[in-house]
DNA sequence: TTCCTTGTGTGCACAAGTGGACAGACTGGA
DNA sequence: TCCAGTCTGTCCACTTGTGCACACAAGGAA
């Protein structure tokens, strides 16, 4: 504990990179981490499995790791679920707003997978009550995270599916690190977006035409980022601000966050 | 302080009937109340009064009293803002997720005017702190919150003008208690649900043509209640059974839930 | 009363999005 | 290698919603 501030810098670098590879995890002091550490553990997911279904009790909160991508579903009278908002290593479900034992009110769904910490939520929440620090960082995600939903609200109302389609896949990309591919059908494509397939395949086809990305069975390949960001709506940049001002660094940026090893 | 317990049954029931006519207040124990009421003022608003702007700290939690009745905008690059949720006597707007002291990510206007209660956020957050049943309180409210921006999201994306139309109407008149109008020109009903004023005109023409409303200028009047439910689609009882079963009593009931008064 | 502003009803041409259909193209597994 | 199931591109008729225009109605101020 009492090294040389040398060594302890370094012990800190180390042990950052060591912890699941969440911003949110790894925004947290080294102190704060310690609170959680012992009660973290990280677990697979394919894509389609269900973490909470609308009344669950919420006990766990997931954190995604790398890749890993989940989304808030709201069931609809029809059984077509709505999709709202997409969280990857940026942020967490479960809990976050409640504080956990409350019934899920959405259905949280792993969209892409791959690796999830899992904390409990008790345990959260005691950690919570000893530090101040933690309890704000996670009261700012939460503040976060309540803007993308706001953001996804008034998306829907006003902003076409061009545009829409466009954020979307751009979200994706932030959140997976992958620069240039998305795997998804045009039918997941359009039943996320709340639209038919036939004109999801036909936004798909003109952003083709325009050469902004290419389609394979099963994946999108962007070909021009920038075509697309111009074809999209504001509302990812208007999110991604908030995250600036409110929890600065956890917001994925453009470059892949994780090697910048050069050589 | 040291009555016998009728009398004390007697305090308690007055004390609440002197508090704020909102509910989330009224919801509070009589020891978490007191934690709260020194810190406690009421003043009147008029509609279209500004609580927040995008980016203004968030000092002051604002609870809408009796009839008023506030609304979230989250701004467009177009300068369109977009209305997205109503908060009413059941609840209370700035700082509810973030716990304050974060820049505003949506404007908070007042829509219909009347009094609000207001509390300083660190006096709330202080009083959090000091009582686990009204942090509970605070932290159930915003999940229900959440949830009503979840269902909006949702409705947004998948029905139709005339569905949310229905559904505002309805979801307005819960919360103000008025039993059958609504003061909103047309132009202001298509502009918070985000669409062009001939069309907003159009539905409401269609459901004077079935004698479900009726239109003065500058208010609506429900004639037929059921017959707008059937026409509204079914966001607003998703989130009223979600408050039912988070903070039961808290949303307001069909009833005026004022003076039962008999005789 | 008269004027002037704001709100309302409606017509029209057009754009956006729906939902069903179907042929052809991929791809994994037998 | 072939088959079956899924995914994709495109067609079509139709509904929903847009945006603009214009005449007329209501109601407060002078």
């Amino acid at each position: 504990m009492a090294g040389i501030t040398m060594d302890a810098r370094i012990d800190k670098a180390s042990e950052v990179d060591s912890r699941p590879a969440n911003n949110l995890l790894r925004r947290l002091s080294q102190a704060d981490y310690a609170l959680l550490a012992p009660h973290v553990t990280v677990e697979n997911t394919a894509a389609n499995d269900l973490l909470y279904n609308p009344g669950d009790d919420v006990q766990v909160v997931h954190f995604p790791c790398g890749p890993s991508l989940a989304t808030f579903l709201v069931p609809n009278e029809d059984g077509r679920d709505v999709e709202t908002i997409l969280v990857g290593r940026e942020g967490a479900v479960g809990g976050i707003v409640s504080e956990g034992f409350l019934p899920a009110y959405t259905r949280i769904c792993v969209k892409f997978g791959g690796p999830f910490a899992r904390v409990n939520v008790a345990r959260l929440e005691a950690a919570k009550q000893r530090s101040t620090s933690l309890r704000h960082v996670f009261a700012r995600y939460a503040d976060c995270m309540l803007a993308q939903i706001f953001q996804s609200t008034a998306c829907n109302a006003i902003h076409s599916i061009e545009q829409r389609t466009a954020k979307w896949i751009l979200a994706a990309m932030e959140r997976t690190g992958d620069e240039n591919s998305v795997p998804l059908t045009h039918e997941q494509l359009a039943t996320l977006l709340g639209v038919g397939r036939s004109y999801a395949s036909r936004v798909l086809q003109s952003f083709r035409a325009e050469g902004v990305l290419e389609t394979r069975r099963g994946s999108i390949l962007v070909r021009n980022r920038d075509g697309l960001r111009l074809r999209a709506c504001l509302c990812n940049d208007a999110v991604k601000m908030h995250f600036e001002e409110v929890l600065r660094g956890v917001y994925p940026t453009a470059e892949p966050s994780s090697s910048p090893v050069r050589g």
